[in-house]
DNA sequence: CCTCTGTATAACGTTGCTTTTATATGAGCA
DNA sequence: TGCTCATATAAAAGCAACGTTATACAGAGG
């Protein structure tokens, strides 16, 4: 399920850049030259190697096209770092509660029912 | 929002240590000993700068209690992760759909109705 | 074949994170 | 006041990530 030897998808995902360029290919599909064009203050081999990562870690497919790269976005990776928040979710949902409370009574005096 | 001079959400997060940091908060608060006593294969100054990041990016609170560091989760600042995640969700979920359009499919020669 | 286009890989330098050892700070207590 | 406990900070070492230049390689087309 992980990787062996690599980076996981939380490593992936924290580069800004690696991010940008998944928000690219939920436009759809593209080849590497149009991402390399994306990103005109990077070389084209450092976008190659930012899509290596993202391949390795299964965040992208690639597919040949002649000598192109097709580059399709694989989201299901991300369900990973979605499952990780699970744990967490309930807890600022608790805090936005408490928000909440404090707006409501400070608002009407009243308290807002619970749960 | 984001943090002047530092790491962000994403890049704190990328730290398995501190994840495990994280998910041991989820247990309710702990002073910064108990961190240091969960994990033996670092030292006290290592878990201390772990603190440190995770204190910056918002993602932990710090309260005096005599000479202890008592550390409180705020899980509020993963919502911003939980944010990047939503634009996602709808292309894993599509992906889900399609294997389970599959498996329905397959066990009754029947096709699921759209969306 | 030869060459051009598109992309990946190699080698290398630099920067920055993580960790360690050593030390400072600060509260409680004898 | 002097000592101890809990934790933070400083300084330095090790190493991995990111970027760059240079080069290899594979397919298309003349």
């Amino acid at each position: 399920m992980g990787n062996t030897r690599g980076v996981d998808v939380f490593t992936a995902v924290a580069d800004q850049t690696r991010r940008a360029m998944l928000d690219l290919l939920t436009g759809g599909e593209r080849p590497a030259g149009d991402l390399v064009a994306a990103f005109p203050a990077l070389t084209q081999p450092a976008i190659s190697r930012h899509l290596r990562v993202l391949r390795e870690v299964g965040l992208v497919d690639v597919r040949a096209q002649a000598q192109r790269r097709i580059y399709t976005l694989r989201a299901e990776r991300l369900s990973e770092v979605d499952a990780w928040l699970d744990q967490y979710r309930q807890y600022w949902a608790r805090h936005l509660d408490a928000i909440e409370d404090q707006l409501a009574t400070t608002h009407t005096g009243k308290k807002r029912s619970k749960r």
